[in-house]
DNA sequence: AAAATTAGAACAAACGTTTGCGCTAAATAT
DNA sequence: ATATTTAGCGCAAACGTTTGTTCTAATTTT
């Protein structure tokens, strides 16, 4: 077993070859440099023979090139998140180019840290869902040169380019559709408190409501997670006056209203509608299927994507700051009071 | 704005040292070189002024490190992996180790890209749920010298470290429960034919069916996923006799089986039992919540790390393959017939 | 006062590629 | 027969680090 690993220098010395031509032909420039097929089997082949792995870090070193997308998101364990991951990996490996993932589980300095670690491994684009602290980086960033592209999260006062959905209108939309069915007293469970989507989804929330002249229940809650959707209902339960409807800002934290309604022996939509944002396959068969503003994460990741790839070939781009449109999707657990 | 990128010969000149001192107490060597503290704050100032990135490419051109395990799972749109890809980024990272994640999409042609891929980057350890059919590599890398923990699926014939769960002792619980309920009638529908996990798994059911004395209804299907399981229930639900009872090797297949079941109008649990490999936190939540064998996914995940760390620093180690025992999580999907 | 030790740091050779440039021999044009 | 082009390939200098060895001046020991 050779324990010494092969390069390019071994094929060069086994072919009887320059490692300049190695190195051509490996990388597919034969035509280019116009080395003989002669040569080029000669090498391909002993390149085989002898198990030859090309190492990316010297040719990363001198090339400048990585052939890598950096994917930075809040939480890998967040469905929502795991999808967009799944779809950018594959849309990314489909253009020749991998995926590295980092996870910042919501944290600033976690992703400052991938983002530092990212930078080091010489990525070429960087698609993330910012945890919202770290905007100037991400802009001084975007402004050296590196392609940036903003997923779901944003920022609004930058001039870095974003996919991501009409939160806003998303929750105008849910809003509506409970006040149409006759609710008046919504509570609503937010998620991270400075990420855009969320204080545009409160936006919207409060603009239908003040439209239809009424007050918010309460808007309570501090992240995407399903303890706390549990502990905010908990708490919205135990109140003397009980709101008719919930309104939940992203799936997870509809999980734990659910946990705790049951707890609480509260029925769906009987005694409390519940309607949430982002969808997910299992919704349509819960003990009532949930309500939801469903959002197009299939077309925002290749929306981002084809961005990114725009901008590494130096193509001209469009629109740099998108919103797409939510779909309200209708199904059980919002009650017709009227 | 400095359009070269800073190195560690611009905070050597700048500083007034040689690059190899600004090496050394870059990376934490300075006592052991003895290096004064006032070159030391000097140089870390500056490499901050400057807005120093590390290259990786270099450092690990010239050291051979690369501080990154790989983690190369079927599909991260499977919850069951995406959960694990969850937790194992999270234990690396707490090790001071990156990990890049590989999605083979359950095909052996990309599992194999991505493995060359990965070690091209010169990973230091491989963490892989295999499709199965590129075990003689994994074999050979870890020959080579490369620490590789199997995760989930494995290879028995191999001498390949694995952590997974006692697949034959999940699906003989299952069954038994089945059993014990007084169904006869029971059809099993499978994920992935040829890969370890499902393959125990129908040995657990046949078993246990057998010492039943009893004849399996039928075993079909050949996916982990919804599609898969909602064509292989569709298809069960138009036999001339239907089962008393699915055993569902996946949530993803069981979800498939409820939305096929309630086309068809089928009552869970009345008309048809239902039970499933893995747990999910929806299951619960469902119309009728889902008994099922739940996997210890995180103490998997840390078992399979713990190893390949272990590995790692050259230390001893104890058992190499190891079963963890699933728990059978008792819900409202199985019916008592007796 | 000479010898030995120690503190503090620098030299320079790798690591495995990529790539601009240059070279030779053969083929073709003049 | 000479000049020009072309086919086919190699030289050697990077790329930005790490690291074994060496060096000098200062300090301590004898």
């Amino acid at each position: 077993m050779a324990r010494h690993k092969v390069s390019i220098v071994d094929i060069a010395k086994k072919a009887g070859v320059s490692i300049t031509t190695v190195s051509r032909v490996l990388n597919g420039k034969a035509e280019q440099y116009r080395i003989s097929k002669k040569s080029q089997n000669k090498i391909r082949e002993t390149a085989r023979k002898l198990n030859y792995i090309p190492n990316q870090f010297a040719a990363g070193l001198k090339s400048g090139k990585s052939n890598t997308i950096a994917l930075i998101i809040p939480s890998l364990s967040n469905p929502f998140f795991a999808e967009i991951a799944s779809e950018i990996n594959a849309e990314v490996r489909n253009r020749g180019y991998i995926t590295i993932i980092g996870d910042s589980d919501e944290d600033r300095q976690i992703e400052n840290e991938e983002l530092l670690q990212m930078r080091s491994r010489n990525i070429e684009g960087l698609l993330i869902a910012p945890t919202g602290q770290n905007g100037s980086i991400l802009k001084q960033l975007n402004d050296q040169g590196l392609p940036v592209v903003c997923i779901d999260r944003y920022f609004e006062e930058l001039d870095i380019p974003y996919v991501s959905t009409d939160n806003y209108q998303g929750a105008v939309m849910a809003t509506q559709h409970l006040l149409e069915y006759g609710h008046k007293r919504i509570a609503c469970i937010q998620g991270k408190q400075d990420s855009v989507p969320n204080k545009r989804r409160i936006e919207g929330f409060k603009d239908a409501m003040k439209e239809a002249g009424i007050e918010p229940f309460s808007i309570t809650g501090n992240d995407f997670s399903e303890q706390n959707g549990y502990k905010e209902t908990k708490l919205i339960l135990h109140k003397r006056q009980r709101p008719t409807a919930i309104f939940a800002l992203s799936t997870t934290i509809a999980l734990g209203c659910i946990k705790a309604m049951r707890e609480e022996n509260v029925a769906i939509p009987d005694d409390i509608s519940l309607i949430t944002f982002d969808d997910h396959p299992f919704l349509d068969y819960l003990a009532t299927p949930l309500t939801c503003i469903s959002q197009p994460t299939r077309d925002i990741c290749r929306m981002a994507i084809k961005h990114l790839f725009f901008k590494l070939e130096n193509k001209e781009i469009g629109e740099k700051q998108v919103l797409l449109k939510p779909e309200l999707k209708y199904r059980k657990s919002v009650r017709n009071l009227l």
